[in-house]
DNA sequence: GTGAATTACCTAACACTGTTAGCAAAATTA
DNA sequence: TAATTTTGCTAACAGTGTTAGGTAATTCAC
């Protein structure tokens, strides 16, 4: 039953054509400028059809949301997988989440953006359990190794994410500031580094 | 000329409804919710009359950022007036900050969420520049105190804000998170100390 | 090969947005 | 009282997400 099959593959091709064009849509003109009847339009294809592939428009961002997460987390990984030391592993995790949010303001303005409260992403997202628990390996190394039982790794995990996050909403957000890269690596990597000494204690 | 000024009351009081009848329905139902029609219909007024009184639809929120950085200011100088050492102040100040989102949402979403991408935030509303010296003050005497010239005061302001900032947004934004607010507290306390350890060397 | 069933796709609408042009009625001024 | 300004309205434009319903093409069973 080749036909099947075909019919399948065409299927997936319109989708993947409809993500194609909503992506560069994305890219050129912002979250805002997406619309269906755009993507209609770029595809040649009417409205309806692409209800035929996402049930909404939620759903085609949510699809971009996975990505994000999936491509952050790869990321993250790689980076960790450099280092032995559980200090010079936040560092670099830290290096690589930033990178990530500057080179693709796209993803990360959508993965948390207005789009979390509309759905709830870690049960949507399994990749965001993976994120939490590559950063949250190292905190519990440091914190062993220096026999603090007083808090938990959780609670560091969060101001770990919370540092890092509010440092790049920021700087993704407010377009008044003028300040250079350089010195947001500077604000980033002493940040960093307070984090990490106080874990130490 | 009684009946000029009796004009001018009047076109007050119709603004003044305006606002009022939008903060309500974003109390109630979001900032998404708000429509300049669903305005007209509270305030039984047409559409256009709303636009005698604001150029857009941005320009009202932009009212609301207005009044959540004169209230957000104001909250954070209440806080540090009560202490004399600057760490404390910056505590304090982290607290209020805290309490504000928390107790104020819808402002706090406002204030940092979309709009500061739309306009450029810092020219429209001073009270941002405010917000930036009563930080940095403390910041800048504890440097001071310990004799440290190795960093700038500016680099740890962006530091303090986006812990903080990151904290609040993530426990906004994520929904899904099943954290206690009094371990939330503790993060901010925990994240705070550190940041204060780090600047006093 | 022919008829039935399925699938693919489109047109057109609904119910909303923000925004504005143009007009009628009321109020103020001369 | 007549002219002018102000006030507020209706109705439209150009968008948005979403869906109901119908047509034409394709595939399947006989």
């Amino acid at each position: 039953m080749g036909i099947a099959e075909r019919k399948l593959r065409q299927r997936e091709e319109v989708r993947n054509l409809i993500l194609e064009t909503a992506w560069e849509m994305v890219r050129e003109e912002g979250w805002q400028a997406l619309s269906i009847r755009k993507i209609a339009d770029a595809i040649e294809y009417s409205v309806p059809v692409i209800y035929d592939h996402f049930e909404n428009k939620e759903a085609i961002l949510l699809e971009f949301g996975k990505q994000g997460f999936g491509i952050l987390t790869k990321k993250l990984a790689q980076a960790k997988k450099k280092h032995d030391d559980p200090g010079a592993q936040l560092k670099a995790i830290a290096d690589a989440y930033w990178q990530f949010a500057f080179n693709n303001k796209e993803y990360y303005q959508l993965m948390f953006g207005l789009n979390m409260q509309a759905c709830e992403t870690e049960k949507v997202i399994p990749e965001r359990g993976t994120f939490r628990r590559l950063v949250s390996e190292p905190i519990e190394k440091i914190l062993n190794n220096h026999h603090r039982t007083d808090v938990n790794a959780c609670m560091k995990y969060h101001t770990f994410w919370s540092i890092i996050h509010g440092l790049v909403s920021i700087k993704t957000l407010a377009t008044g500031t003028e300040i250079s890269d350089e010195v947001n690596k500077m604000v980033l990597d002493d940040a960093m580094t307070g984090f990490i000494k106080n874990l130490e204690r």
